[in-house]
Parts: C-alpha cells; sequence; structure tokens
DNA sequence: CACCATTAATAAACAAGTTAATTAAAATCC
DNA sequence: GGATTTTAATTAACTTGTTTATTAATGGTG
C-alpha cells in the first residue's frame, strides 16, 4: 500500500483514474453534505473568485462543455444558487451571477476544500 | 499555448481534467473508429492481457466500479465480443472471456494504442 | 436588403460514474 | 439445522461526459 502511482506502460492511463478518484473522492464527500456536486461547486466557485460571467467563458473557466454546462446552470437555477441575466445589446447572450445563497455554499466550504487542495499537492508531489 | 500544466493552488483539480482530456482525446478518437468506449476497450485489454476471469477481479484491473462493469459486460455481450459462463462451485460467480471477434479489434487497435500511451508518458515527463 | 456564414446556447441520445438498494447464493455461528 | 451475516452481481436513480444536431440571433458580403 504505497502511495506511489505505477507509471509502466500500460497502466498509465489506470494511474490516471486511480490519481483522480484518490483526489476527488474525499471531495464529492466534503460536497455532497453541502448538497451539491463536483462540477456544480467548480461552477459556483469561478463565479465567485471571477464575478458574473457568460456561459462560455464559465465553460472556460470551470473546464466544462457548453452542453454540461447549460445543465448544470439549469440545477444551480432551480437551487437558487445562481441568477441569470439577458444581454440588450445581443440577444444570444446572457450574464451568470451567483445569488447571496450560493455564497453561503462557498463560505460554508471553502476552508476545507482548500484543505483538501493542499492535501492533493502533496500527493502528487508539490 | 505550453506543454506544462499549471499546478497553482485552487488550480490544480483543473489541471488534472485537462491533462486527463489531452490524454484520453485521441484515444477515444481511435477507439470511436473500432466502434468500443474507452472502457470497454480497459475491459477487453484485460481479458485479452489476464486470460478469463470473474467481474470483481476485471472491475479491479480496469478500475471500474461494479455497477458500471455490469453494464458495459452487457453492451459487449450484445456486441459478442465477450461471452460469459456460469461458475458450478458458487452460482453466485461468473467468468467472463474474450471471444475471437473481441481478440479481432484488440490486434486492429493494438499498435496504435500503445503509440499513444508512449505519446502521454512523454507529454508527463516520461 | 437578401443571402450566407458564424456564434451562443440549448436539446437529444447514448455511455459512464456514484451511491444506495436489492437479489440470490454461500458461509458462519449458535 | 435454522437464523444471521457476508458476498457477487444486478438494479435503480441521479448527474455528468461526449457528440451531433438544432435554434435563434448576429455579422458580413454582394
Amino acid at each position: 500500500m504505497t502511495n506511489s502511482l505505477p507509471l509502466t506502460s500500460r497502466s498509465l492511463p489506470i494511474a490516471l483514474l486511480r490519481a483522480r478518484e484518490r483526489v476527488m473522492g474525499p471531495i464529492r464527500s466534503v460536497l455532497a453534505d453541502a448538497g451539491i456536486t463536483e462540477q456544480q461547486w467548480r461552477v459556483l466557485r469561478v463565479l465567485q473568485e471571477e464575478g458574473p460571467q457568460e456561459p462560455t467563458q464559465i465553460s472556460e473557466r470551470a473546464c466544462l462543455s457548453l452542453p454540461s454546462l447549460t445543465r448544470i446552470l439549469k440545477k444551480l437555477e432551480d437551487k437558487k444558487l445562481i441568477k441569470r441575466q439577458a444581454v440588450e445589446k445581443d440577444r444570444r447572450r446572457q450574464i451568470v451571477e451567483i445569488t447571496k445563497e450560493g455564497m453561503q455554499i462557498i463560505h460554508a466550504n471553502l476552508p476545507e476544500m482548500l484543505r483538501l487542495a493542499a492535501q492533493t499537492r502533496e500527493l502528487m508531489g508539490g
């Protein structure tokens, strides 16, 4: 039961999978208690850090495809963690913004999430 | 457009996502031409390398949860790429085996897949 | 202005990940 | 031997990933 990830020829993709699971498992657990998913957290975090922005930009920042983001925004809107407003100049666009309820979730979980991120850096050798 | 992955504080999980996509994108493309998915390939590959075995063992080797594996085995069976036989001594168990058709898919794609794996090692710094 | 290409967002279809529950067979324990 | 626990596999419900198609608005060009 070592901490090193095997990087031999054919096990490489599997090593990536195991590393991902080792990192994301505890993160999912914390977020499940908060009632949101890993991807929903990423979207909220982008909005909290960088302010209101358009879906295309969010998808780039949060590393989510636009189709996935569409669904996620719908769920976050249902939970009232974000809100949207139309852009007048270009009616194809919209601006997404985090709500007060969304900010509360961020503040309640950010310290623990940062702790887990630090732990991850350690796992990966800094 | 550098090749290095940013490992700063909060971007770490996102770096993992980007690395994963950079690695798996080309792999998915090759396998799509062969008519199977990344996970189906992993299952076939385990069976080809290690011989017939039980689902629990496959799930460990291929890094798939048992529920996911159940579905994947069903699809591989429909495609006639694997076959199963019951275990007499313990009727909860079964033995999964790759078929000739399954082996053909392996042989047709293994060289290119190994090439991509080598490329991945290089991307990750060997 | 009309036509065509481009862009932002959404929708649809399928495969997989995750968690929790369920089924059925084996093993254990009294 | 019968009740209980454990184990292998499956099922169910929900969310996301991926690809392709679609909708609607904008931009550009003749």
